[in-house]
DNA sequence: GTGAAAGCGCTAACAA
DNA sequence: TTGTTAGCGCTTTCAC
């Protein structure tokens, strides 16, 4: 296995020039011969010469590589991501997918790890755990937090525009006639549900209707706590006729206590395979997973070639979706 | 940025010993006196001392690096695979994620890249282009195939027990009491399809039915054309009574094309998100694709460690959830 | 325009 | 049990 593989020094002795040579004509400097080139360039072709990455990186102290990190990448929207970020580095890097997977060990481990020599960036949607230590990761190396910010960190961020998006769609149920719309999101420690209550809270004041927090309802997504509260609304003296979900999470729950979207007016947060199907038609706000990682990716770039930079937040437009649900009352 | 790292040589000085011993504590290996050790390992710990990945690399000629290369991270079933590599590998590698999106240079010049030095394996999901290039690749590094296998290629594979999961949903659908089943799958060329479509043709063939290829529908999912042939086989002399389908993504085309998973018998290939509430529930031939990640690296490290180890194929069992819909008819 | 020498941080091979 | 020497494959001086 592995065979022996050409070293720079083949194709110098090849091409009939110093090992320097090549290494320019490789890097793409300027001051070649136009001919001196093609002949290294030819002699490349012909030992199927590829540079070796672990040589690069030493004499460079780069590693061509960056790492994307999340909670679970088999969260369909963390894939997403990931995706978008794989694209957006094109063939510039490679990049290192890694999973926290709730370990607070695990995860400082890693991006400590990483951190020390095997990237030269980082994408992270930080966990709350991420606090502790990433201070000192972030002296070491350029992070972009994406989805939500790290708490307590100055670092360049990619959001999405969580309260537009949130207040877009309790603004669309408010036109059709609503005006009692229950909120339902994940923990409210959760950064994104904090700022997509508050886009439910504006959309209501802009609207002159009194935020009634008895119909807020915010926890880690569990379809049985959801469900008898779900049944709790519908037996308050004033039931809600609509109703908003925080994220995928929460909205996956409420349809596993068995919440009638197709009955009842209703806006998800974040899209979902099927959403366009299930219950008639699920309206929502959906995230664009493509911008974001290409927008993290940018910024992750401009920070790798200018530590210096200031430290930059960009927000991501949302997408309300109207398919069906909220036509209802 | 990039503060300055302490390297083993400054490990060495202050532990008062050479960067030989630093290096043989680094790597756990035997005769190193106790207290030797200790104090080693105490000045890694005050500099925070963090081997060099790039300078280990290019001595050993190992990344410490592995690649997951399938056809799109965003689906979901692959980024559970990824997500089961990562897990299984631990902290012995670092996972590279490459999704190829079905273009051919690019993946044919990304596995390239990643086999030059940057990693020291690769779990490979084979598109039918890996075909042409895969044999030098093959020469290089070592290479599992997951989910499905590189045609005309002998490697390793870790795939699902296709054949016996499609056979068990027939069967059930059989027992039900059902005669007339109906296959919908993915283009006939796509191995899985092979597979799972020999696993219909088997239980029909033990409970003496007859195959009907009138009832045999293969093709690229396209829900619009999926939707024509439903109706179409509705309106034959004797349409099917239920129905299975060979992948997610048909199963997908068939809902958006209006498929009744609530009114017809219906076992899917793949399990999906909501496929437990859908329709009432939706019967699965669930992956364990936890398993199959598990396997894939299990088999890959035994690859790594020797070169020379016989081609090895493992088949990872399916099973059957059986929720609702078959119970009609 | 091109080359020679030095060295990135680590480990293999050999001494001691 | 520990240290010395060399060199992995490349790029950075700096000389020509």
């Amino acid at each position: 296995m592995s065979a022996e593989r050409a070293k720079m020094e083949d194709v110098a002795r090849l091409a009939g020039v110093s090992a320097k040579t090549v290494s320019r004509v490789l890097n793409q400097e300027a001051y070649v011969a136009t001919d001196t080139r093609e002949r290294v360039l030819a002699a490349m072709r012909e030992l199927s010469y590829r540079p070796n990455p672990a040589a690069q990186g030493l004499r460079r102290s780069t590693s061509g590589s960056i790492a994307f990190v999340c909670e679970d990448i088999s969260e369909p929207f963390a894939a997403q991501l990931a995706l978008s970020v794989e694209r957006s580095v094109g063939d510039r890097y490679v990049v290192i997918v890694a999973s926290m997977l709730g370990d607070v060990k695990r995860e400082r481990e890693t991006l400590e790890s990483l951190a020390a020599g095997h990237v030269d960036g980082i994408v992270l949607s930080p966990t709350p755990a991420s606090k502790g230590y990433l201070a000192r990761l972030l002296r070491s190396t350029p992070v972009v937090c994406l989805d939500r910010p790290a708490r307590g960190h100055e670092t360049d961020v990619v959001l999405s525009d969580n309260v537009g998006g949130m207040a877009s769609a309790v603004r669309h149920l408010i036109a059709a006639g609503h005006d009692r719309i229950a909120y339902l999101g994940d923990a409210e420690e959760v950064f994104t549900q904090k700022e997509r209550l508050e886009g439910y809270r504006s959309a209501l004041r802009e609207a002159g209707i009194e935020l009634d927090l008895s119909l807020v309802y915010q926890h880690a997504p569990d379809s049985q706590r959801i469900g008898k509260h779900l049944s709790w609304f519908r037996q308050i003296r004033r039931p809600p006729t609509a109703y908003v979900s925080g994220n995928s999470l929460t909205t996956l729950a409420m349809i596993h206590a068995g919440f009638d979207a197709a009955s009842d007016a209703f806006v998800a947060f974040d899209d979902f395979p099927l959403a366009d199907v299930f219950g008639g038609g699920i309206n929502v706000v959906a995230q664009d997973a493509e911008a974001l990682g290409a927008e993290a990716v940018h910024t992750l770039m401009r920070r790798i070639d200018n530590d210096a930079a200031p430290v930059k937040a960009t927000r991501i437009g949302t997408r309300l979706l109207i398919r069906n649900s909220s036509s209802l009352r």
